[in-house]
DNA sequence: ATAAATGATACTAAATTAGTATCAGTTAAG
DNA sequence: CTTAACTGATACTAATTTAGTATCATTTAT
């Protein structure tokens, strides 16, 4: 049971760069060599990920990519339904009205609880926030930042 | 995004079938009429419980299958587990001992957690708690057992 | 003019999930 | 003592989803 696909894994790693260079362009290549993403599969999702309104992009030479939101307001929610769809049960249970059976029932109803769970998680964690998160992580690991030593 | 499979939703539904007739054996061709679940399919399911525990099988006429534990006992995270494995963040993170960059740290951090809260419920739903609710349900629909009809 | 970028989109490959088929062996019952 | 109703074991195919590659056109800074 996977929680996550490659696709919106690379989406929030993506995002996470972009939002540790908010107002710059940084292109798909600079994002890939360093998250090590497959170059024309970042590239789609990147797109993706423009055609939601999360990102602009500049074409050209020092073009690239750029946040087009805040990131405290990009919810990981939104990023996985883009790539994963809406988080659904045993989808057996949608077709056919409501389920035939009333086996099916009652695990749907703890289901749907349950999903309705993680959604709100989901819904709580944004960029934003991995984002405070890193830098606690990267002062944490050794204090820099007193000369200015930009790290990774 | 689904959360269980076919195989999954499959097993939880024939221990239910197998939970409302504990004691007896039930074939496999009956549950597969009874919940709609191609054949084929349903025997290898119930081979695998079989090996896991869950169910004790004679061949045979009049053979078939037959709960081996209680009800009560058979955790839903249990049936995931064989047919899905261990509920599993985005795998990526795992490979290379920890995770070589820190971006990946922050969001395994949190799909850990609520990854851990998903088994603690799932781990709280058992067979016998399913059996429960569907009498409920039953009992709502139509309220017979004034005569004493035995029911589960 | 050229190199560095994105836009758009088609294609392939790999993995997972779902479903089918076959044959051998067991057992109750007529 | 045969037959029909069962499971055991396992191989196979099909469908779907996920992951990754490739190509060509267009834009733009230098």
């Amino acid at each position: 049971m996977k929680v996550l696909t490659k696709s919106t894994d690379y989406a929030v790693r993506a995002l996470l760069v972009l939002g540790a260079h908010e107002g710059e362009y940084v292109s798909a290549k600079k994002i890939s060599d360093e998250q090590g993403i497959p170059y024309q599969f970042l590239r789609r999702i990147l797109q993706d990920l423009c055609r939601y309104g999360f990102v602009r992009t500049k074409e050209g030479v020092r073009g690239g990519v750029m946040l087009d939101r805040e990131p405290q307001s990009i919810r990981i929610r939104e990023v996985i339904e883009i790539f994963q769809g809406k988080v659904e049960l045993s989808e057996c249970m949608f077709r056919k009205q409501l389920c035939s059976n009333r086996t099916n029932c009652v695990l749907r109803h703890e289901i749907m609880r349950i999903e309705q769970m993680v959604n709100r998680e989901f819904e709580q964690i944004t960029i934003g926030k991995l984002l405070d998160d890193l830098e606690v992580l990267e002062n944490g690991a050794a204090k820099k930042s007193e000369a200015g030593i930009q790290e990774r």
